[in-house]
DNA sequence: CGGAATTGTAAAATTCTTGTAAACAACTCT
DNA sequence: AGAGTTGTTTACAAGAATTTTACAATTCCG
């Protein structure tokens, strides 16, 4: 679950808002001020701040400056009232990532909410590539000469193991465990099957296999 | 040409902003009472609807509230006498975008429509198109070969999910969390039941298509 | 080298998953 | 209340994936 911290001096809207985030299945963080907002901030790491524009002790602005001074990059809203002067551009200079001018509608902040964090995560697309295979482990696509290859659910599990686990010897059984988890009862000769198949489909020659290499007597290896 | 719908019994006050509007470039739409105008934001989508607070039959409040019930975003200023009682929180939780209290002068109103439209254009009018469909999130409509197509509530919604989650695979967990929220728990079946009518509705071949894949064994994919 | 154990592999057998229509339930609007 | 929508569940056929099986090939080690 993802937490969003709400600094806001306004009580209620504060608690507007918590309620909202809980009821889309957020968990709210809330501070009342600037100055315990950004100690919230660099304890917690929440995934997201909603932060007020105006607020005593240390405004949003500072807060903003703050959090990214210390090199965080948790994705910022900024709450501003609508008679409030900002400047947009300084705004997101200093760090914010969007702005909402109140009032606002509570749909209309969770799209935003929504939309930033969608937008901070997916900048992170791990992809991973050995041989002349690429997988990309957000979109579960796997690429071979940058040829989408199509992998069935056991096969695609199968590789992520491997991947996790590069360069050492697993046996069959822990193959199972991991992979098929303690629930479900397969032969070990499943096992070899599915290995079968992904040489099939990834190793340049099936046949003379130069990443998923059997340990006689023991089981596989993956060497990226 | 944008259209402004106001909602007020009135007839004074509702001719001399309907004067003000259409000087200013707007077309007005006029509505005596909450029910019809309520009916109006639906049928005729509006760019922006002005609606007055205290009315007969159908509060500006519930025409709020039943406009967002409808999944539109149509941004709406609620007009206030300066007697009546309301609470600005939960005005704005249901979803009004701004509020106005009466006795105003046409060129405050105006400066609010105006603040607001852009507001909400400029951040929110997307269009996302693909394959031969248009959709319109601010208005809510999907257009198929230009033609005017109708989804229900249901089907919009996981329409909007699939386009805020382009090229990954969701699971039907993921789905009915994100689409039915945490309170209600439907069969995962009903996923599939809804993304045979979408592939119905917006797929050029529904037996062959090309932008809500199954990932079989995992859940969907959509594809722009 | 020879034989037992282990592994590779295709194909059969089985189990799961999905598409789809139709029944059913809930909700709206009149 | 009832007609019409919309949403959900169910049932079953079709298809896909997984597991098992059988046998060939390979490896190991005395």
């Amino acid at each position: 679950m993802q937490t969003v911290l709400v600094i806001d001096d306004d009580s209620a809207l504060r608690d507007t808002i918590a309620l909202m985030l809980e009821k889309e299945g957020f968990r709210p963080a809330l501070a009342a001020d600037g100055k315990s907002g950004l100690k919230q901030a660099l304890t917690l790491k929440p995934d997201l701040i909603l932060v007020d524009l105006k607020m005593p002790v240390l405004s949003g602005m500072e807060v903003c400056k703050q959090v990214r001074a210390a090199e965080m990059k948790t994705p910022m809203i900024v709450l501003s009232a609508i008679g409030d002067e900002f400047d947009k551009v300084l705004l997101l200079e200093i760090g914010a990532d969007d702005y909402v001018v109140k009032p606002f509608g509570t749909r209309e902040l969770l799209a935003r909410i929504r939309a930033l964090l969608r937008r901070s995560s997916s900048e992170e697309t791990k992809v991973v590539a050995f041989g002349e295979v690429e997988v990309d482990l957000t979109r579960r696509v796997v690429l071979k000469k940058g040829e989408d290859l199509k992998l069935t659910r056991a096969e695609y599990n199968l590789l992520t193991y491997f991947l996790q686990n590069p360069d050492r010897p697993l046996t069959r059984d822990m193959i199972l465990n991991s992979v098929w988890g303690y629930e479900s009862f397969p032969n070990t000769r499943t096992v070899d099957a599915h290995v079968v198949r992904l040489r099939q489909k990834l190793e340049a020659d099936p046949n003379a296999p130069r990443h998923f290499l059997t340990v006689h007597g023991v089981g596989y290896r993956f060497l990226p």
